[in-house]
DNA sequence: CAATTGCGTTAGAGCGCTCTAAATCTTACG
DNA sequence: CGTAAGATTTAGAGCGCTCTAACGCAATTG
């Protein structure tokens, strides 16, 4: 029982087979009667239409293919959004892989959007090198969303990290705080544009810098605290690469007996919604993730259409979010 | 400058598109000789297969259409990487598509993989109802996972959330707490389950079961309690819907002057990441999410190969994870 | 040395759809 | 009533690949 095809339909309606094309196309050029006809007839039989046939004879696919870094990070969520939105409006599916954290898995996800001939590839954060996404937009329009870096041959949407960070340590020193700790991203790709704000900032009003090693992650954050209290002096306030971090960061020191934001302020980065937690009620640096989506889609296919060629790159404005982590210094 | 095709290897390559083909699908019946030319200039050529047009010849995609509920939900993430995991053992690729918690959203998304001629569904968390699930699964094997009830003609993979919310019960039970309230989830799909299931433990227990109306995330956790705050007694436990409702107690308790756990123990559900981080350390009810995933993609897969055709339920063992946010009542 | 076997290779139909060009049907007008 | 202009409809080629059947050729065999 396979599916009923154009011609299953063409030939219980009573007519052509191009002429069922052109209703489920719909085309104008067909009288009403024979439109509802084809239109019954293709309800009746469940008939959908096969996409890799059209896609063949069109030699077109309407359809992009975007490759999330990592489904878990909920940063990368609000910028499918931005994007689904976006290419709804423009009529194209947008087809979703997992990268996975993974190198060689984006590496392999590309090659499968390709082969599905999409006509533009969305890297969300990627892993891939250089290398890879210079091969890339080579095939195919390519554009690179939230990764700092420039990426030759590919579209880039980002935010200014460097200014991000720069906001976090002006909040800080607004505030009072001259002791002011960084905890890097290590060998994530954005922890250097972040940690080069950090410094470039605190040495510009005169401050002397401290980075710490840190990771991604909560654990990461820990050891990087302990270090800290053992065998170096507690600072006012923590700059950390990112939320994720700042959370443990939180818990740290809390373990410690120290009282955030009485002790310490703690600032994060990314605005991913554990900040928003109410519990957690941490400042952070927020990127229009939604609007990035958006771009991606918008700068690719005005690509596709108006075919231009070299490539662009949209920097968009961090802003700064204060909750509850961060106050005014204790008083000496 | 359209992509080259199997005819452009094989002229180049001195030998017949067939071969071509053969060689693409790994043959054993091709001289090294030719599968070395042929690979050859396909590498030069930078050709790819046009995944449509062997999808149309073949009949058949080895795709796997997948539909999540909401990208956001990290909950989520984790089935994904299983079903990822166990369809990539059986050679099959995995589209995605975002449910974006719309049920009319799902419902387009189930269209576009069937016209994408996937050969099995699996709908994570679905918003769809009854009608539309036995329709799609009329068309393609779909199987539902992380969705409590019976999905007519589909395959359930699930965990059984009476016997997890009866778990939450018991461990409050054995700290020692006789009067403990569960903020449910509203209208959400699993909220039934485990509204039962409370109530159910709390009786067989002899306890007099509390339930306050809730939803899906902190806010509405936090007029519960409000309200609980104002117009009846605070309970020593609570029992929250999921574990964003439990951070949201968490917060409004703490707001009201409460201590978690000294004065209220609060148990979550799902053992999203949320519950881990150190700053929140929920005590919550596990499902064995990655297991979940490969369960669904074997499950239907099975259908697949084996045409088995009434459908197979089958019903996890939810656990219950330990942390912080519980404790023995204070004595009176 | 002719016949047989098997391996490697290829021709060519066909997958379900779109699209161009041509065929057919209406309608309007002199 | 004949005919040109439009409006609809259709035949048929072609999209890039797989697959069956058949073919050529070298190795094997009696």
């Amino acid at each position: 029982m396979s599916r009923p095809t154009m011609e299953t339909v063409a030939e219980r309606a009573g007519v052509s087979g191009a002429l069922v094309s052109l209703v489920m196309n719909n085309s104008s050029k067909v009288s009403e009667a024979k439109r509802q006809a084809v239109l019954h007839a293709a309800e009746q039989l469940g008939y959908r239409p096969n996409l890799h046939a059209r896609n063949l004879a069109q030699a077109r696919t309407k359809t992009l293919g975007m490759i999330i870094n990592d489904i878990h990070n909920p940063f990368f969520a609000e910028v499918v959004y931005g994007v689904e939105a976006a290419a709804d409006d423009y009529g194209f599916d947008v087809l979703i892989l997992n990268g996975g954290r993974d190198a060689e898995r984006e590496r392999r996800a590309v090659e499968t959007h390709l082969q599905f001939q999409v006509e533009a590839l969305i890297l969300v954060g990627p892993k891939l090198d250089d290398d890879d996404i210079i091969r890339a937009s080579a095939v195919v329009p390519t554009v690179v969303v939230a990764s700092g870096r420039d990426n030759p041959g590919a579209d880039t949407i980002t935010t200014d990290e460097e200014r991000g960070a720069a906001l976090a340590v002006q909040h800080l020193v607004e505030l009072g705080h001259t002791d002011i700790v960084h905890i890097d991203g290590a060998a994530n790709i954005s922890s250097r544009a972040r940690s080069r704000g950090y410094e470039k900032a605190m040495r510009s009003l005169g401050l002397e810098p401290r980075i710490l090693r840190g990771g991604d992650d909560e654990a990461d954050a820990e050891a990087a605290i302990v270090n800290l209290a053992e065998t170096d002096s507690m600072p006012t306030a923590i700059f950390a690469f990112n939320d994720l971090v700042a959370a443990g960061a939180l818990s740290t020191l809390e373990a410690a007996g120290l009282r955030v934001p009485d002790d310490v302020s703690v600032v994060g980065y990314d605005n991913t919604f554990i900040a928003e937690l109410n519990h957690m009620s941490l400042t952070t640096i927020n990127q229009p993730r939604h609007q990035m989506g958006q771009l991606a889609i918008r700068t690719v296919l005005e690509r596709i259409e108006d075919d231009r060629t070299e490539p662009t790159r949209i920097d968009l404005a961090p802003t700064l979010s204060v909750r509850r982590s961060t106050a005014p210094p204790r008083k000496a």
